[in-house]
DNA sequence: TAATAAATGTTACATTATAACATTGCATTT
DNA sequence: AAATGCAATGTTATAATGTAACATTTATTA
């Protein structure tokens, strides 16, 4: 399989997300089982709000809406599902805003590359070995050993630009 | 000059830091005279307070150490700071860590790519023309337009790989 | 079934950051 | 020098993000 994908490209605003979000839950509950780990219903319903949308979302937008169901949720209800989901690479966290957005290739562990459109808020996220290898190398000249790479990219998407929003 | 550029190395544990600071105040006094902007007792305070090493440093941290000198310091004091330097590229904000650390390249207009020591702490600072070359290709790819790039690569220096530490 | 471990509930609090409005200080014009 | 205007700082309060610590419940296994 080539490294060089998109992991989740930015979506015309009119996609079936329904579809996104289904094999989103379809690869969690496979990874779970091959690793013989609990997407416990918390977990699930955590992992289908943070995959609402393409936009990364905040730990207390998925809060706020997990007490509609559940009145018992409290922050650590959250954040202990999200660090689940995370350790599991099924969902990431955007570092630069403080929110979380779905991974939509959670087989392969990788750190991704986001790029944010500042307009729509959408992510996309790429899983690019050029890059990896190109900072891989700039590390290594430096003695610099690598355990985790961040990359989160700010800027406009191409729908937005064709539709001329600014933002 | 060339883009490819280590605006910050890992620096020996020894190193002499006084010079960091020297210098840093140095070029960020020439940049505000330069710009017509004022770098206030209040504002070159806290850039000092941000070179008082090589590791980020926290805003409320910053926040303690000025109150030793100025009781009426207060949140929005470090923080309107910390905003006016980031915004003249005198200090950056490293996001994974809600942390600050001084630019030693305040000249050249630049987002810096950082490598993060998990065990000393330090952080270096390349402003590598390679790396935002093929993000930038990668971005064109997706027509995606980019506005600010951050790159922050946890790991472990030199030194610290030497000297055989893990933490 | 009893023991254990994993997950969740619950309360409290720590950390990070900003809003809103008041005051002060500096620069320019008169 | 006085009046004006704007930038910077002071001040209070609160919002937003995240975790510690311990109790309880649920699932798994001995």
């Amino acid at each position: 399989m080539s490294k060089n994908k998109i992991i989740s490209p930015f979506r015309p605003s009119a996609h079936k997300h329904q579809d996104c979000l289904q094999s989103a839950v379809k690869a969690a509950k496979t990874h779970c089982d091959e690793s013989g780990l609990r997407l416990t219903p918390l977990r699930q319903q955590v992992l289908e709000l943070v995959w609402q949308s393409h936009e990364p979302v905040k730990a207390y937008d998925v809060l706020d809406k997990l007490k509609q169901e559940h009145s018992s949720s409290a922050p650590p209800t959250v954040y202990r599902a999200l660090d689940f989901l995370q350790e599991q690479g099924l969902v990431h966290k955007i570092e630069s805003l403080n929110a979380y957005v779905g991974c939509g290739n959670p087989e392969n562990s990788h750190s991704g590359q986001f790029f944010i459109c500042q307009c729509c808020g959408s992510v996309a996220e790429l899983d690019d070995a050029d890059i990896s290898r190109l900072i891989q190398k700039k590390a290594s000249q430096m003695g610099f050993k690598i355990d985790d790479e961040m990359v989160e990219i700010n800027g406009h998407c191409q729908e937005c630009l064709v539709a001329g929003k600014s933002k």
